[in-house]
DNA sequence: CTGTTAGCGCCTTCAA
DNA sequence: TTGAAGGCGCTAACAG
């Protein structure tokens, strides 16, 4: 690895000394300098191919350039649109998003918070969704005080057991809403792809789902809610497992805690010789963007990620430090499709 | 902003010098320090939340534990694939990822490489497509240098006109093939939908499938691509515009520069009246997972993104400083579905 | 307006 | 094994 060029060098080049040169490139507050000799500070810099080096500044400014977003898995469509959302809000402030994931690993979620922390990140928003495990919410929640008393800016989504900003999703009202209509579309008895009970988010549309049905006066027994992961082959496992154990007869209508999961077991369905909607209707969460033009069109909830992702960023950055907790409640839309006609 | 504990503040309160405390908390190499001394610091450490300066260690040992992706979209199904992999190699190695996105503009791109730079990255990833610009790409590969001269590695994807360690993807070969099998399977007449011709991913698919298509006798009239944005509406509009152009007529077949953009074609296209592929085949580029599962499913080309991030990453870690500059070339995989059945 | 002088928080020789 | 001291690259008083 060769030297790398330092203002030092830039200084010497220019013949100037490090503070001008310093004052040249980035202008500290107030000071100015001579257009002249800014001028050859800027020559040298180039001519040098010289890189500031932001950790150096970092150090002595006390803060940095970077937010943190911490999510499952950028590869879902829903956390990817989130993701997009805050880089844009980033990119207008000129500052850089670090994306890490946890696959589903509450430790794993920890540890990210804290190499966040050590980066001297000026934002986190954790996007992940809350996991029930007391043990790693404790530690989590160290992290992040630790992270706000020096200074650090917090967001959270969804995971509204934090004293922190929030934006909640109301996913437990939403996926209630989303049965009720299923339910007077004429639905009586359905099935329902759970992601791990570990995964606070689909924990809280199964139950949301299942309070919906059981309102209606069409309640969703036990044993007509499998658990499997919140991906397309979770979605397919679940769906054949459900139809290997007869557990689908008299079902009219599955719901998949995701749309991902929600294509999965229709491919699964399809596999099988059944029809969406004709043999059984089908809906899922998210209203994933690249499948709302997919026939059969798929019923959801739909949630504004990408606008999630930038209220949270502007949440996180604006709040005043000791501004009081504030909870935003986002309410998912109910989005009737092909995939639930009226039944007769 | 509260003042930040120190090590300084651990190694006073566990009652030991900064040296030690760092020894214990990092362990220097080859250095050893008494078991009870570490106690002692790590419960200091611990009792005062202490949280290491991850700038202040990067400005000393001169490198840094983050590593950079550069794409154009994030929200872009391919990016985000490639991102997983990109963070699941990461994660086996303890490294960060730092996202950013261009949003497929040429200066975006080369600021945040800069950007990269200067936060002393341990390797880029740069995987938005080429554009075809001269003046970015001089600056881009200035930028390139300097960075790979201070010792940062970088790895290309898809952008095979840099000096730098590349995985091509052929795009041009690949759409050439994807055009030859449409052709065998009866289709005569095909119109196009177009990125940007900023952008060289989606030129270099299009001048493929067009040559494919003239090499089996049935060339693109040129007045029969259109341009667009690469998303779900540019190709929306653009099938709406093909159709209201009166072009569509005795149009076999349709090719999109990427599903995304497909989707929003077979949108229009049933928005107007009309049935895929009764009434008009479509083919994109990319086989989105999501789509995977979709009907009509979707006549396209694979590129297995997660896997290309992985292998990008480890190639721009695991290369030799001087290494000669290797390409690797990934070939797409035609994948034929419902969009495009033969014909008679 | 410019240069000199202190640091920022940390790691790592160098002596002890 | 431990501690004191120097330095990493940079910014920010403080003088001039």
């Amino acid at each position: 690895m060769a030297d790398q060029v330092t203002l030092a060098d830039v200084a010497r080049w220019a013949g100037v000394s490090v503070a001008t040169a310093s004052r040249a490139l980035h202008g500290s507050v107030g000071r100015t300098v001579n257009p002249e000799l800014r001028a050859r500070v800027q020559a040298a810099a180039a001519e040098l191919n010289y890189s500031p080096n932001a950790n150096a500044q970092a150090v002595v400014r006390g803060t940095t350039t970077t937010v943190g977003l911490v999510v499952h898995d950028i590869a879902d469509p829903s956390a990817a649109a989130l993701a997009a959302g805050v880089i844009e809000v980033a990119a207008t402030r000129n500052l850089i998003v670090t994306i890490s994931a946890t696959l589903s690993d509450p430790l794993t979620e920890v540890r990210h918070v804290e190499s966040l922390r050590r980066q001297r990140a000026r934002a986190i928003v954790l996007a992940g969704s809350r996991f029930n495990d007391p043990e790693s919410a404790g530690r989590l929640g160290e992290e992040l005080v630790g992270y706000a008393v020096g200074g650090g800016r917090v967001a959270v989504v969804g995971q509204h057991r934090l004293p922190l900003r929030t934006i909640e999703i109301d996913n437990d009202g939403s996926a209630r809403r989303l049965a009720a209509t299923l339910a007077s579309l004429g639905y009586r008895r359905a099935a329902v792809l759970a992601g791990p009970e570990l995964i606070a988010t689909s924990e809280d549309r199964v139950t949301g789902f299942r309070a919906g049905m059981a309102g209606a006066g069409a309640p969703v027994p036990q044993e007509n809610v499998l658990v499997a992961p919140l991906t397309r082959d979770g979605g397919y496992v679940a769906m054949t497992e459900l139809i290997d154990l007869g557990l689908l007869d008299g079902v009219d209508v599955v719901f998949a805690a995701n749309d991902v999961m929600a294509v999965g077991a229709m491919a699964a369905l399809r596999d099988q010789g059944l029809r969406v909607p004709a043999d059984v209707a089908v809906a899922g969460f998210d209203d994933i963007s690249t499948l709302r033009d997919v026939r059969p069109a798929l019923t959801t909830v739909r949630l504004p990620m990408e606008r999630i992702g930038a209220d949270a960023l502007g949440l996180a950055l604006d709040g005043l430090p000791d501004d009081e907790v504030t909870v935003t409640r986002v309410i998912g839309e109910v989005v009737v499709r092909e995939s639930t006609p009226p039944r007769s």
